[in-house]
DNA sequence: AATGAATGAGGATTCATTCAT
DNA sequence: CATGAATGAATCCTCATTCAT
């Protein structure tokens, strides 16, 4: 009887909600080490509850990755629809998806680590990078992006510049990541 | 004969060379957070013997990075030294460094962990920023870098380089840093 | 029905209790170096439990003594209460403290030592000093005490009695705390 | 050639010598528990001439004991050839002992602990005992001590007014040694 | 389904003692 | 003989994950 099931699931369904909420904080403040128990406690869930829809830390960080490639995603395929200029969708959309990496730095981070577990990201990231291909296509048809330039660069670069945002040198300076990416933009550029 | 000051301590300061060694191969490896013990059993010596070299793990990664640093430094001015074009004397030190820590990838990324004991690796980096100060002055000055470009730049741009040299997504392509670079590099130059 | 409030935590508490035990017995074994994994062998739970309950072995060592502190103060407000001699009160105490501390050598042993956290037990060191502070007031008042006795002086001779209880001279032969005890309470008197 | 033997003796002498001191000062400081390699280093050695003469830790601190029942042993000895009243001889020479034994703290201390070479000390110890047993002979047919009182009280109720010398209780007062003194002679002493 | 107590395999570090120089 | 570098067993504690309630 299913529909016995669905009243349960939505108590299910609004912790796992609040689970990654918690989870993109924490990771955020602590880094992509905080424990288990911290991300449950502020989820105000207990961890067994955790473990019940993330069977493993790399599962959660994983949820939060393709989370984030989904927006990713999102923002690209908007582009794709509406800005004209070529040049300017693919821009347009390292911009909007740096902002968004930015703020959520630990996530990020996280990728560089060996903890994610990567099974759940790969679809999203598969349609991630057909979206980045369609751009780089039409820039490429446009001329407006150096002829080496090619699709996988862009995860490259962005990779890159993500895992500067959340470095503090020990002068204590804070990096522009906005200039980094101004940089890696001309860069891409045809002359 | 300040040869004969210290005769015991050749032994020692094989052992110290060997940890060094072995350290920066099994963080390569198997990333900064292999086992202190490992370590020792890869350079042949008893836990005691790293331990006494390097009170802490974060003093041996703060060596390695102070070691890799100082490599970079002395390509730096190498180049203010030799190279006469301003641009060459910069792109090429960069390149050159790049290549230095395509070769150790793994102290890259340990970088970015907070193991790192950053007291040991201070003055070295004080060193290495003012040599790259000279070169974006001398750039500057002969007016073939864009008119935004910082000091501070260099080492974020070079850390997100860095930063992607040791990932392999799940897609298994490892990532080209040469072109990652030349976008940099081309980013960096005036128009 | 605050009983039904807590239905799992009767497991937890029987742990609790049960690590105690095996504590007080494995200290009294072993003195107060024993290892914390034969605390938790001999409780039956893993190490990880018994961190739960205890976050550091100072922590445990420290509950173990605060046990005995306020055996200690039962035993002081009981005389209190219901013996009206002076003397006897005082005297009755001492006797019952000490024969408490004689079933209980290595807490006491672990006093003297520094792992003790001593947070955990210093409310109940007011308590019990606070008992004991009556009890030679009374005598004072009585005039059956020697006119220099201070309050401090109960705590003192009373370690240093205790501290002589765990000792097996070489010769083998065990000290007999009673006669020990018999001297310090004639000594402090009134003569 | 046993003479020429002699002049590296000298020297083993001086350094054996200048251990006991530093060992003296290094376990007052720091506690029975202080390392060896801070006692060589104190008294100006290595620790390979520290394990010479010392083969084991408990070697080091049997000695400092010995050397602490020797002085003891001294003291009664003298007390019992200069001072004919009994019960003067018996309690000058625990006045003079206690003086002696604050001096040198961690030594006391150290006997408690499991970590003394007894075999060294027995000896003396054996000697200190035949001493004291004369005293209290003496005081016993002066009839000047009360009538249960044993030879074996002696050490033992010495070694707890000494536990108790180095103890500084949460409140930081440190405790009057003196007064717990004359509260174990009184109550020594024939009514 | 939720909870949080229990688990235990590590992991960094210490320090008495040995041994090559 | 002196030296101090080397050794490695021992120790406290962590934290992802499991499981009884």
């Amino acid at each position: 009887m299913p529909i016995a099931i669905r009243p349960q699931r939505a108590d299910a369904r609004r912790n796992r909600e609040r689970i990654l909420v918690a989870a993109k904080k924490v990771f955020a403040e602590l880094g992509s080490d905080a424990h288990m128990e911290v991300v449950a406690r502020r989820a105000g869930v207990g961890v067994g509850t955790l473990y019940r829809h993330f069977p493993t830390k790399g599962d959660l960080l994983g949820e939060l990755v393709a989370a984030q490639f989904a927006a990713f995603t999102e923002q690209a395929r908007l582009s794709l629809a509406s800005v004209d200029d070529p040049w300017e969708a693919l821009a347009g959309t390292l911009r909007a998806n740096a902002q968004l990496a930015s703020e959520n730095v630990a996530v990020q981070n996280a990728i560089t680590g060996s903890e994610v577990n990567w099974e759940r990201v790969e679809p999203i990231r598969t349609e991630l990078l057909a979206a980045t291909a369609e751009l780089i296509a039409r820039a490429h048809a446009a001329g407006v992006v150096r002829d080496d330039l090619e699709v996988s660069d862009i995860p490259t670069v962005m990779c890159g510049l993500c895992s500067t945002m959340g470095i503090t040198f020990p002068d204590g300076i804070v990096k522009d990541w906005r200039r980094h990416l101004e940089i890696l933009l001309d860069g891409m550029r045809a002359r």
